[in-house]
DNA sequence: TCCGGCTGACAAAACGATTGGGCAGACATG
DNA sequence: CATGTCTGCCCAATCGTTTTGTCAGCCGGA
């Protein structure tokens, strides 16, 4: 392993200071230096392929373009990978790095770990939770920049970045009155989580809009898994009069539809139109007919929290905001107008 | 935001020079101390909260207690979480940090990305590609610490860790021989990626071991997702005479079998046992019943490689290991012995 | 008294960058 | 010739640690 190369050996090689080398190498405003100097410098540091030491670099600026994100138990969903690769994408795309912590949950680690990350002198935090919420902000946090992913705080000093729940419930249930339903069901979920209720008052929204009346008989609250939609789904489609369609509050919910529906005996959705939410790939390509469903902006939300972030850091007046992000429908096949008959 | 208190104000404020508090902090051997002296620092550091900057002892020490995983598009697999986490939560245990980059795949970005690591003084690198493969390290890392992920080298001083696919394939088909099957077929994945050959060696292994002849008849390939799995089934389930049982490459396809076994009106399990591979939940728990299957070390994978990555860079001198991790059979309700009653 | 050895600490030099404040020399001006 | 201004560059301090080497004081032995 040879030597690394320091801003001295091309100082050293090029005949002139460390200073000078600096100043050429950022190009410091205001410093004069011969157009003749400057193209030695880089020149020879081009043959040594110098690379300057960011941790040297930090310690003197007392920053280290490095981010970090931490959450509960973020990484252990499904969607991780997408707020994860959104924010390493925009983060890196700016010469920022990022940092990757997580908590499992406990607030006794999240506290040292957040320590361990403000001893490494990461600029900014990253946020986020397991499922959107209102959340309370570690008091280790309170001088250092951070965003929120996936959740909001009450304080509107804090910006935030979160799915905007009531326009994908809206979106989805008017695809399904643009298709010509009009009794259209809901499954949702059981828990009282912001998008059990944002889902629902997009429902309820679209609904209204178009003129019908909300019909509490077609909204029922189960586990938010394929059982609980199975289970909904049984009981919903011997409701009569039988909705000629159903939103369900997630995919897996969805997945347990179909099943009550193969086992009714009806077909989607040529005799039962579904729409799903979550936009979860292996369901929902993996349903036959696929499913159309609703996605979550999980990579959007990344790499908008990073962006807000570092310009918040290098920029303190920039003013918070805490944005919804917009849910865009994933058409596939599970949709038809009420009635129609199969087309191919 | 107050200034950070550094080890000068603990000294300071002990009435000790810079050079004692550091001795008594990090408990450096072989300097002369005083209880009394020691006792004080420690104190007064404790009441100050001094926090060491790691920036600064990074410069010192040249070494950063930072790991960085750098993957392809890893982080978009759906397992991608799992494999992170083990890798977070081993790194924190020990006291080190991770830092995540992902190239998407480019080489030249990849390439970039080391670089930038590598001015940040990381000390080690996980390097993970999305379907384990022999894979060749970039150059820039031929002088630091690496451990593969997912993936092995052909130069055997490169440690690796990746799934011990023939084990995996091996106990999904003796499990179904365990139940009592002799035509058990196997629907594998129509890519020559080493899981898929892997997996099918396994198959042919327990067969033989049992002592029944592989029967090539009853081994298809297909597209590795639903789709797949349904035509390969269809194909499979009209088959004279019809397996008892199928072990399919992953759960995706086993999802495509559950369709095709439906449209045949078979009941699974009682008519077909199925077994899947991946273990993923979202399919695995979803499906009615419940899927079977072989669940991929990816916890274990991320844990394994920063331990040693860990181990060989305190120790340069530690033995270089390729290991292949143990898949475990998941048990859920798709398998029974062939010709069962229905049990409840 | 002188010397050697031990104890308990400290001063100063790194690590590799950035940056405020000089300081020579060239040239123009009076 | 003295003075002033500008150009082009460099010195040295700094960021917060670790670590090497040194040193004052004390005690015991010859």
């Amino acid at each position: 392993m040879t030597k690394r190369i320091s801003i001295r050996d091309v100082a050293l090689r090029a005949g002139v200071s460390v200073t000078t080398v600096s100043h050429v190498l950022n190009d410091t405003p205001g410093k004069r230096i011969s157009d003749e100097t400057r193209a030695r410098v880089r020149q020879v540091a081009d043959e040594l392929s110098y690379r300057p030491n960011s941790v040297a670099r930090s310690l003197r600026l007392q920053r280290s373009q490095i981010l970090a994100l931490v959450s509960d138990e973020i990484a252990t969903t499904p969607h991780a990978g997408q707020i994860i690769l959104g924010a390493q994408e925009a983060a890196s795309k700016r010469g920022w790095l990022l940092m990757l912590v997580n908590s499992g949950g406990d607030r006794e680690t999240e506290r040292a770990e957040i320590r361990a990350l403000q001893q490494r002198q990461v600029d900014g935090f990253l946020y986020a939770t397991m499922y959107h919420q209102v959340v309370e902000v570690p008091a280790e946090l309170a001088d250092s920049p951070v965003t929120l992913l996936d959740a909001r705080s009450d304080d509107p000093r804090i910006p935030s970045a979160a799915p905007d729940e009531v326009q994908g419930g809206q979106a989805a249930t008017q695809l399904l009155l643009d298709r010509g339903h009009r009794r259209i069901g809901l499954i949702n979920n059981f828990h009282d989580i912001p998008a059990t209720e944002g889902r629902l008052e997009g429902y309820h929204r679209a609904l209204r809009q178009a003129g019908i009346q909300p019909d509490d008989g077609l909204v029922m609250r189960e586990r938010s898994d394929a059982v609980g939609g199975y289970r909904a789904g049984l009981a919903m489609l011997d409701h009569y009069p039988r909705p000629t369609a159903i939103f369900c509050f997630n995919d897996r919910m969805a997945m347990g539809l179909y099943q009550a529906a193969a086992e009714r005996g009806l077909r989607i959705p040529e005799d039962l139109s579904v729409v799903g939410f979550d936009n979860q790939e292996l369901i929902a390509d993996g349903l036959r007919p696929g499913l159309t469903t609703v996605a979550l902006p999980h990579y959007e939300m990344g790499a908008w929290a990073v962006e807000t972030l570092i310009r918040r850091i290098e920029d303190p007046g920039t003013p918070s905001e805490q944005v919804l992000l917009r849910c865009p429908v994933i058409e596939r096949g599970s949709v038809t107008p009420p009635g129609a008959r199969p087309s191919g």
